[in-house]
Parts: C-alpha cells; structure tokens; sequence
DNA sequence: GGTCTCCTACTCGGATACATAATGTCCGAGTCCCCACGG
DNA sequence: CCGTGGGGACTCGGACATTATGTATCCGAGTAGGAGACC
C-alpha cells in the first residue's frame, strides 16, 4: 500500500490543530518530506473534498471539513483509489463451465469471501476518525495541540 | 494486490478435485494462464507448505496437506507475503518530540488503528478455508467436481 | 495623507523523469518412465 | 520370459528480461500582498 497514505494521515491531524492555510513545504518540512510530492498526495485530498487549497501568499492547504466527518477510510481511498484490496478479474470467465454474460465478481465464491474481508476491513477503517486519533493523541500528550502550532509557526 | 493470488486460489481449489499431481502447464491452461508465471506463483505456496511439488514425468503439484487446514489468509500470505497492509515507516521519529528508542509502530495512534483494521481482514481470512469454497462450490454446481477433473484430464 | 497601480514573491497544479516492484519468459538440474538388451 | 541398464522426455526451480506502478521532481498559471507613484 502506498506511503502517502501515512503522510496524509499525519498531516491530516497537523492540519486539525491549525486554523489559517499552511502551505505544502511546511507540511512537509514537519516530517523531513520532499515536499513536492507531498505536494502530489494533498492535491488528491483535495479532489476528494477533504481538503481545500488556496494559493497564493499566505495560501496552503486547510481541512475543508470538520474533523469528525473524516474517517480514515476516507483518506485511503483519497489515495489509493476506490478498488478494493484484491481486484477480481474473473478468470472463470477462461475457466470450462463459462456462461456470457455472467458476472464472476457475484457469483464466485472466492471473489465474495474477499469482499467479505475487504469489507470488515473498511469498516474498521470507517468507524475511526480524524477526531478520534485527535483525541487519543490528545489524552497521552496534551500539549500536542500548541508543540505543533509551535513547529508550524517556526517552519512557515 | 497482487494478481497471482487470484490464480492462486482458483488453483488450490482445482487441486482439492484431484488425487494426483497436476503440472504447472496444465493448471495454467485450465484458465489460459502464462504457465511459467503460475509455475513462479505455484513455488511461493510450496515455500509456504500448502503444496508440495513432485518432478519429473507424472509430476506436478499437490496439496500439502487437507482443504479443511488450508485458509485463505495462508494462501494471500504465500503469494503477498507477511507484511501488514499499511507499512507504518515511523515518520514520527522525525517530528518535534520524537524520543529515541520509541518503538511509532506501537505508540503511534494511526498505527494501531490500521493495525486493528489490518487485524479484521485477516480474521476474516482466517475464518474461510478451501474446504469451505469446495462446499460452497459443491451446493450451487454438483458437477464441479466431475468437471474440472475431465478438464484436467483432456489437458494432461 | 490617501488611493490606485504595478510588481514581486509565493502558492498550487499538472506535466515530466526516475526507481522499484510486479509481470512474464527462458534455460538448466533432477527425476521417472519406457524400451531395448542380455541372461 | 524376466530382470537390468540406458536413453529420452518431462517436471520443477531459479536466473534473466520486460512492463506497469509508485516515487520524486520541476516549471508554469494564478493570486495576494506590499511598495511606489500619483492625486
């Protein structure tokens, strides 16, 4: 699975401890990222309404939502795209009692039990916000919040 | 995900039908496979003991040991190998209040809560077996069995 | 002093190279089967 | 007729190309802000 999906996340939560735009390089230079392709990996967050940009001085990215109507799973799929873990390609379709017209990704039994698991595994993924990892983060280290207001600042 | 798992499946499921060993060739041709390639596929489940291979004329492969002792999660592993979905690299250890000798993989809170997510798929994985696919194959086409081991026949 | 204009610096956004891993192919080592030969 | 040895064909196994995907970079379009000139 793609590493942006780890820099998204963690930037995600950076991005809910600010309240004006911070620009792409200073999201990147917090974890020592090139910051072009950070750069790449929030213009998806974007298309995908996680994110809004302005550009510009003083420009950058800022959440477009509140951070409770963000679950993880929507950040994945913002970057790894909305197929699922294993892409069925029915090759029943090659296989001897092949009917046209069939649809392999229903009726095989192997394309439905990993769909099953795909499923349980967006579930979880569903069910946990951006909010939520704010607020675990904020239970162990409660100066979270200002250290990173802190490191933005310094790196803007 | 890997395409080879796909082939993989279909494969040891096909396997379950017979009581002799099939070769490479054949089971590729069974879907229109490269048959070098699935041969490549074939060995990492040899690796991982779920089949067993046999050289020479009459050869092939076979499994290892019964359907039932076979789950999905072994067959997704053999061919994926061990890693967990999301490879958490610990960026972490290069933010502001990264303490050496924290292990990110385990404190960090996206970590675990990809872990977790991670965790559900694989039981659901764990929870399938071949045997299961066999049953279910069984009760929608009775002819399954029969079938596929006239195919193999007529490519052997 | 206030206001308008222009210019500069800064930002995102997409088009462009590079690296790595997945995909696909090929040939060699080992093994079994079959057949011919000898007893 | 039966046992035995050798040749040939078949199989896996790993080493070698090729393609696709992820990773990384660069430059242009657009915008806000500020400096300077003019009123």
């Amino acid at each position: 699975m793609s590493q942006g999906v780890e820099w998204a996340l963690h930037t995600c939560l950076n991005l809910t401890w600010l309240d004006t735009p911070a620009p792409a390089g200073v999201l990147a230079a917090f974890y020592e990222l090139p910051p072009a392709y950070l750069n790449k990996q929030l213009q998806a967050l974007v298309r995908a309404g996680i994110l809004t940009s302005v550009p510009g001085p003083r420009g950058g990215f800022q959440l477009a939502r509140a951070p409770e109507t963000i679950s993880l799973l929507d950040i994945v799929t913002a970057i790894e795209g909305p197929e699922e873990l294993l892409r069925c390609d029915q090759i029943l379709n090659k296989g001897p009692g092949s009917h046209a017209g069939v649809d392999y990704r229903q009726s095989c039994a192997f394309a439905q039990a990993m769909r099953g698991a795909d499923l349980a595994w967006r579930r979880e993924l569903a069910a946990k916000t951006v909010a939520d990892i704010r607020a675990d983060v904020t239970r162990l280290h409660p100066s979270s919040s200002a250290d990173t207001r802190a490191r933005i600042d310094a790196l803007r």
